[in-house]
DNA sequence: GACCGCCAAACAATCGTTTGGTAGACCCTC
DNA sequence: GAGGGTCTACCAAACGATTGTTTGGCGGTC
């Protein structure tokens, strides 16, 4: 019953690969490697999103890949090295996208700002990398690798705070704190939002910047 | 080396119960049961929140009480059952904070919203009950149990969603999303918030009320 | 003597990690 | 183009440590 772990991998990674993407060369011995461990970045990167660090086991993250739990340290040295980078890649994604966005956004500052917000949704839920700013958990001992990833996280959020800057808000405002609200709303969002339910994400990002800049009370 | 676990509990809760506090008469042995069982929910309060669920040991939890892990087992059946109980104490706390403040609040509506937001930080910040709502990660396969902890944090969220309404929002809104996006900005600060830093409770409080409120947009 | 609250020690299971081995793709040489 | 050697990517199995939990006993208060 434990013998063959492949029941889980299956959905997941299995036969897709070289079932209809590749039909003429055989990948080359890089890029085989290459897709191999970017199976378990994925896998662990899904996993931890949901269960957290401790919540997640070497084992599952193998079983999920389609390996076992030892072959794992042929990519990692450590689960601490695995999450680090599961970590940087999700805010390396989510970045690209806000790149992304704001190129094609018009120039009105507000309409940047909510271009932005929803980039963050999308990269935030779309696919299951939450652990990109869902995890001030990291509990590490490994100071200078939790510095890294602070560090990381910390240039993206700046840049929210540099397109409410743009805004021109009210000058009894705190830029700071008002970073930190829009990123508190936002980075909560996956404990309550579900593909499917009231709001869709386009709707969560207008009506968040709608607050941000106008407000609640009625005039 | 791991023989006597007292180090860790001394500077917690070690000897000052009966150091300081009860002079005259011997705690009565229904009192000194309770006083027991509310350390160890004191400690794994603390531990919980820090850590999260998976990311504290029985071991841990029972050193920090002063006892050791067997012993828990006397007071609670399962590592679940007592976080489910710090959970719902936690809840509990942060609630009545809530009804002491509104009662002795004005009646102006924003007044209260504000009066209520700051006893939510402080009920979420002053002590290490974080627990309450940041943990949505709660593991457990105990689906009713999980459903009961659900049930008593959305009757709290939803008097957020009421002292909004009271305030006369704006009729365009999403009085759900509103609700959602206060408790984000709120429950995110444990990530930011440290005691003594730039801003105090009452600042943050004041600042987030302001910004549903008027919007940060430059009038 | 009964019961309460806890200790001491152990239980099986699971944890992150290490070790030794090996099937197969690759490269070079004859 | 057959054969030997090298390296890659993994398996199979184990390591000691730690996990949640159980069991039996024991000092203290009633």
């Amino acid at each position: 019953m434990d013998k063959t772990p492949d029941d889980a991998a299956k959905t997941a990674q299995g036969p897709d690969t070289d079932a209809a993407e590749t039909p003429a060369e055989p990948p080359s011995r890089a890029a085989r490697q290459d897709s191999r461990r970017e199976a378990v970045l994925d896998a662990a990167a899904e996993l931890f999103a949901v269960k957290g660090f401790d919540g997640v086991s070497m084992r599952d993250i193998a079983r999920r890949a389609g390996m076992l739990s030892g072959s794992l340290y042929y990519h990692f040295p450590s689960k601490d090295d695995l999450f680090a980078e599961v970590h940087l890649a999700a805010v390396a994604r989510v970045t690209a996208r806000l790149d992304a966005a704001l190129a094609v956004a018009p120039e009105e500052p507000w309409a940047r700002f909510e271009a932005a917000l929803l980039a963050h949704l999308e990269g935030l839920l779309d696919r299951a990398d939450a652990v990109a700013v869902l995890s001030p958990h990291f509990p590490t001992e490994r100071d200078d690798l939790a510095r890294r990833l602070a560090a990381q996280r910390d240039a993206y959020e700046d840049r929210i705070r540099g397109l409410l800057a743009e805004c021109g808000t009210r000058r009894d405002l705190d830029l700071g704190l008002l970073r930190l609200f829009v990123l508190g709303a936002l980075n909560w969002t996956p404990v309550w939002w579900r593909p499917g339910g009231a709001a869709d994400l386009a709707e969560v990002a207008r009506a968040l910047t709608d607050l941000m800049r106008r407000g609640a009370e009625a005039p």
